[in-house]
DNA sequence: AGCACGCCGACT
DNA sequence: GTCGGCGTGCTC
């Protein structure tokens, strides 16, 4: 329709950075032309908010008194058509709503002011300097840089241990990309964005990639968004949430550590950026590599089932090799009056590696003195009053705490109870390891990592260099130092509890603890020093343990394919959490029996629960859960819509659905 | 998500 | 008498 034509303003609708599931209707000013994707500011109750133009030519079910006028609109190139479908795509698979999402989007909403002029472009070319790539190496980058120079959908699993290479490879990629005039995004599981991935990037390149990421200065952050929308940063590293950026041509995605847990948003829009990132190179029409030491079952299952190329580097690249990996069952060595924490072999280990002026790292991924605290005379455990956890005993703070909420009072000095004198530690954490440490090698110079010390970057980077500088000899820590980072003259480590991610009847727990004990154990022997890793367990004769000692990732994968095959858990079925949650225990708990009553029924549907969630009390909130599991070919989305729209959810409740599951918490 | 409206408890 | 707690409902 020609505006000759056009008796009344046109109308279109504008979808809002905000939890509506649904765009809405807005009058666009006279002698104006707005186009789907573009941004726009428009009155939303009190205030003036900037949105996506989502529809044109709308015909609006509205009275005209109750449409107001767009306000201004944005010269800035509009939303593409691949990142519109994209957060689409997420908000029908994740069944958020479609404005939260959108909201991922427009994280910087101040920089899409008219004021906001660009900076003169400060844009450089790459400088790079030639690779050197072995044989594997250059087989799997041509493989890349071919997938790149079509630009067609290709997803590849690029796996390889840790050390042989994975990084120069799937740079080869940014190359070619870059030489076509087209964008590569990065992602990165948050903590391994450490300065020395750039320092890398820095060398090869000879610029800084636009970084992205949760903790990034708001000035850096515009500068950062501008930049992507205009088309002017060519590299972009970053955390999951730099999966929904404006880009403008995106022409290569690489999901580093793709089997990282970290990859999975548990709040607000719950997804898993690996999936998402797989999308949108499937709507960008552009190849994804996703990198891994240790590849999930999903990327594994994908291979096997030919739609992912696999791409291996079998060795290690240069001179260094893989540490050996000793078991040391703890329950034979329990009876020994002597031990501890620190079994006979694992002291002996750190003894010599003291011997040879090396260092060791012994890996208990739990904060704090005792994770528990239990009065000798009444039996009382001090627990958290907002949530269903003991309070973590801090010996070097005097304080207890909750790991869920951060709650945290003084050390009694008699329990709360009963008034008895004596409290009794249960439980190690870093804290008691340290003591032990300190009673067995009282000359050896002691450090710990965990997000206690490592509280701003300015500590992790004095921690760091400690270590580099050798004025350490025992690195105790918890996973906040398990990844990513080289130490140089590390030789031994030393896991003290690996059982502890085993229980807890996680369908993910043989596989998190299989990445967790290789990540971990990777950090000893690098360079030319060979390493090993004694790992201390109750069940030597577990799959994962047998498959870590012999490095046979393939082997346990298999074991692990099977088993979730005979119960048609993922990716032979389908599952999602529902978390109804509430601060009234007994209105929750009515409730999510009458919930119970309205469970579609279908042969192919099954519904568990409803059950207290495994953490039951949390931040004062009660929780309880439904699982869904569904066969691989019902849409596990619509039964659940279907579920919830038949209820009425009283408005003091609050129900979060989790589509496949990763917490079980 | 914000923000306003509205209905009950403890304060100058 | 009012200040303010947060339950409820609406935003084109």
């Amino acid at each position: 329709m020609s505006a000759h034509y056009q008796l009344k303003p046109s109308i279109v609708r504008v979808l809002l950075p905000k939890p509506f599931h649904a765009p809405f209707d807005y009058f666009v000013p006279k002698e104006s032309f707005v186009e789907v994707g573009h941004y726009v500011q428009v009155p939303f109750g009190k205030s003036l908010v900037w949105g996506v133009v989502w529809e044109t030519n709308v015909l609006s079910t509205l009275p005209e008194h109750q449409i107001k006028e767009i306000r201004s609109i944005s010269s800035l190139p509009p939303l593409s058509p691949a990142a519109r479908k994209l957060l689409e795509w997420t908000a029908r698979y994740t069944l958020a709503p479609l404005g939260s999402v959108l909201k991922m989007t427009i994280s910087v909403p101040e920089t899409l002011k008219e004021s906001e002029k660009d900076f003169l472009s400060n844009a450089k070319s790459l400088d790079i300097k030639p690779s050197l790539l072995n044989h594997d190496q250059n087989f799997s980058a041509t493989a890349l840089k071919e997938a790149v120079a079509k630009k067609e959908f290709q997803p590849f699993l690029l796996e390889g241990v840790t050390g042989s290479g994975k990084t120069e490879v799937y740079f080869e990629g940014i190359k070619e990309a870059y030489g076509k005039g087209r964008q590569s995004l990065i992602l990165v599981p948050e903590i391994s964005l450490s300065a020395a991935w750039v320092d890398r990037f820095i060398d090869r390149f000879g610029i800084t990639p636009t970084i992205w990421h949760s903790d990034i200065t708001p000035a850096k952050k515009k500068k950062a968004w501008r930049s992507i929308v205009n088309g002017e940063a060519s590299v972009i590293v970053g955390a999951r949430s730099a999966l929904f950026l404006p880009y403008q041509n995106l022409g290569y995605i690489v999901v580093d550590e793709e089997h990282d847990h970290s990859y999975k948003q548990e709040t607000g829009v719950v997804y898993h950026a690996r999936d998402v990132a797989v999308m949108r190179a499937q709507l960008e029409q552009c190849p994804i590599v996703l990198s891994s030491a240790t590849p999930s079952l999903e990327t594994l299952y994908n291979v096997q089932q030919g739609k992912y190329k696999h791409l291996i580097l079998p060795e290690r690249h240069g001179v260094s090799t893989l540490p050996s990996v000793t078991l040391v069952d703890m329950k034979k060595v329990k009876g020994d009056k002597v031990i501890k924490w620190i079994s006979p072999p694992l002291k002996e280990a750190i003894q010599k590696t003291l011997d040879n002026n090396e260092q060791s790292l012994l890996f208990l991924n739990r904060r704090g003195y005792a994770p528990l605290l239990i009065c000798h005379a009444c039996g009382h455990h001090m627990e958290c009053p907002n949530c269903t956890t003991w309070l973590v005993y801090h010996k070097a703070s005097q304080m207890m705490q909750c790991h869920q909420c951060n709650y945290s009072h003084k050390l009694p000095s008699h329990c709360p109870e009963c008034n008895h004198q004596g409290l009794s530690p249960c439980g190690p954490g870093v804290e008691r390891i340290e003591e032990e440490i300190k009673t067995l090698f009282p000359n050896a110079r002691l450090l710990i990592m965990t997000s206690d010390t490592l509280s701003s970057p300015k500590k992790t980077e004095a921690s760091f260099k400690k270590i580099h500088g050798q004025e350490v000899d025992i690195i105790i820590g918890t996973q906040v130092m398990a990844k990513g980072h080289h130490f140089p003259f590390l030789t031994l480590v030393g896991v003290i509890d690996g059982d502890m991610s085993l229980g807890g009847g996680d369908l993910r727990a043989p596989e998190k603890t299989y990445q967790l004990l290789y990540q971990v154990g990777g950090r000893a022997g690098r360079q030319n020093l060979p390493g090993s890793v004694l790992i201390q367990t109750h069940t030597p004769e577990h799959p994962v343990m047998q498959a870590i000692q012999n490095y046979d990732h393939k082997r346990f994968l298999d074991l692990e394919l099977e088993s979730r095959s005979a119960l048609k858990f993922p990716p032979f079925g389908k599952l999602a959490a529902l978390i109804i949650s509430g601060k009234d225990p007994s209105f929750l708990e009515k409730y999510v029996h009458e919930m119970a009553r309205q469970i579609p029924h279908h042969e192919k549907v099954q519904v568990f629960g409803p059950a207290p969630a495994p953490l039951f009390k949390l931040h004062h909130w009660y929780r309880w859960r439904f699982l869904i599991k569904t066969e691989k070919e019902i849409g596990i989305q619509k039964v659940i819509k279907y579920w919830l729209d038949s209820l009425s959810i009283p408005s003091t409740l609050k129900i979060t659905v989790d589509i496949d599951p990763y917490s079980f918490t």
